[in-house]
DNA sequence: TCACATAGGGATAAATTTATCCCCTATTGC
DNA sequence: GCAATAGGGGATAAATTTATCCCTATGTGA
């Protein structure tokens, strides 16, 4: 595994919540698993622009972080099963007002993320 | 300009909030301003872990999202003050809801989050 | 026998983000 | 003339995160 060289701040809350939810797909899979789409491959069809390499990455942090629990059946093929924890369902009205911001002002954000892309294409 | 090679999703809120919150130290430039900490070389004495030249770049990239705003006085030494937009006043409730939860779960975080880790590091 | 589904991981490359270093502007005060 | 002040930015290196490629395992059904 990848050993972190510069330590992290801890100071306060924001530093916190923002190393446990930092990844790029880590929110969308505790959304999905709140949802009810608990096995990997369903994680993996709802996000196919992540490979699953990276899912299941991100996934190990969040059950490192205690934010989701994992249980694994043994049968063959192999099933396993993701939910949150307690302690991870208190995250779901954080993300859901994040998303909700996102949707309130999707048209703007669109426009402003869209503009700046194009504007460092053009150089 | 650094240019994308790999275009950002954005599809639902979740994408479209990321996409202006990811940064690793835009959300307190965001906080601090909120605070009335506006000018350059306050924000950088209260994160004085992140160097000068990205907190610019970061902060660049606020203002192209048009979170904040930047007044440039015509005076020597130059002044510079920044401010949120009535957009980003917007995500005052919901940057302080996630400084709420970090809060909230301090020791369990910084729990979990020392433990990953230091487990890292034993590898 | 062969392909498929299901879950997982090592090694390595590419993309992206942050950090480091050094330089520039113009005026005031010594 | 020289340092200090306040704000900025280019070039490049280092750190970190994601992506790519390929390999493991085991029943089931064609």
């Amino acid at each position: 595994m990848y050993e972190r060289k510069i330590i992290p701040n801890l100071n306060c809350g924001l530093d916190l919540i923002g190393e446990v939810l930092y990844g790029k797909w880590k929110i969308r899979l505790l959304w999905f698993i709140h949802q009810g789409h608990q096995r990997p491959s369903e994680l993996q069809r709802k996000i196919p622009d992540a490979t699953r390499r990276v899912l299941n990455m991100q996934l190990k942090e969040l059950e490192d972080h205690e934010l989701i629990q994992k249980k694994i059946y043994a049968v063959v093929p192999p099933k396993v099963e993701y939910s949150l924890t307690d302690f991870g369902k208190t995250l779901v009205p954080v993300i859901a007002m994040l998303g909700t911001w996102g949707d309130d002002h999707e048209k703007r954000l669109r426009d402003v993320i869209l503009k700046r892309l194009e504007g460092s294409a053009a150089e």
